[in-house]
DNA sequence: ACAAATACGATACGGAAAGGATCGTTAAAG
DNA sequence: CTTTAACGATCCTTTCCGTATCGTATTTGT
């Protein structure tokens, strides 16, 4: 007997999407509660009731393992909700995110990024999976705002999401304050008011 | 024979001044050798030639004993230089910063601040002796332009900071793309269109 | 000169975790 | 019923952490 799909399965044993699914969610469990430096591929083993050899077959490091169960946890993602103004679209993507990193994804992200910082495979993942995509929409919306002239049309992309994200990661990492609606608010306001296209001529930069 | 500093010295042996130099020596030499996850307080120890045991005396583990070798290295560290128009001040310290994050510092700064995301205690020393006094020199800059009109005078300094300098950490922590001299113009002008005061009045937010 | 206080170096120890190796068992395909 | 590959159980080595012990060295106070 074959599978539906397309791609013929291989000959041996498959692997067993419960046990897979029974790491992810002990992962999920033991770093919400411990943290990601309490949780180590031993107690997953323990809390899953999967073997640590079955564990280091599937992935390289515990990392690795958080990596996945978050994005199994957060499924789909924070998601850019249209609106009239596109920039008001970009506002309340921030709020969401902001929100997102006050909830319990703060600690997680926090972690994924810590460690990414010792760890180029992690750190590539990371940027391809949940930076990466999360640019792209910000860009299709960017664009729609510079059409409707809602922004400057003369301002870089990549330029203008480090500019108002970056300070929401820099909060969330720093730590400097907090990630409050207002500061959001606050920070969107100052950064867009540059971005802008310039109701009257003059004050052009050198 | 007692010290001439004004607080007199304690009973005992004094701790020696050359162990604490030797070890924040060996500390830098290993971290930027081999990085931050390969050094440890025995491979401190060896290559200091000081007992592991003296180590723990001082410091309670080996991001501490990093964090002062970064302090001891980078002396003052990257200060505000004086212009003629604050906001230019601004600018060059801003690629000041991010040279010294391509350089050598760079990989330094991440690993603190990776390994501060686990560490309240690493991340409190880092707010307080490197993010606090360079926002505070910042903000006297900001003040002064604000005072000579280069920028709006409704501002909120922090926000203000925050757009301005979380781009570049952003890049160093998440390395979406290059910390180069042209993208700091590009986030230096980008953000600071909107700073600037509106030289005709009109186009005010909602 | 001598006692008290304290740092230093050497050494040993127990524990946690990483990461790999072995091997008998189990679930699929042909 | 054979082949293939995953699974679970177990063992192992290595590294590092952090602490404890203890004899030695250096300083202050009397």
């Amino acid at each position: 007997m074959r599978d539906r799909s397309d791609a013929r399965r291989p000959k041996g044993r498959p692997r067993s999407h419960e046990a897979h699914v029974a790491i992810l969610k002990a992962a999920l469990s033991e770093v919400h509660e411990l943290g990601f430096r309490a949780l180590s591929i031993d107690s997953l083993s323990v809390k899953s009731g999967i073997a640590k050899t079955t564990i280091y077959r599937r992935w390289p490091n515990k990392a690795a393992v958080v990596m996945d169960a978050f994005f199994y946890e957060i499924g789909p993602g924070i998601a850019f909700v249209p609106c009239e103004k596109s920039v008001d679209s970009i506002q309340i993507q921030m709020q969401a995110l902001a929100k997102a990193f006050r909830g319990k994804f703060g600690p997680l992200i926090k972690a994924l990024l810590g460690e990414a910082q010792f760890d180029p495979e992690l750190a590539e993942a990371f940027r391809d999976r949940w930076i990466a995509p999360r640019r792209e929409a910000a860009k299709a919306v960017i664009r729609d705002a510079i059409g409707k002239e809602e922004l400057r049309s003369d301002i870089d992309l990549d330029t203008t999401i480090d500019a108002l994200y970056g300070g929401l990661y820099y909060r969330l990492l720093i730590g400097a304050g907090p990630l409050s609606q207002a500061y959001v608010d606050d920070l969107f306001r100052h950064v867009m008011g540059g971005l802008r296209p310039r109701s009257r001529k003059g004050s052009r930069q050198a």
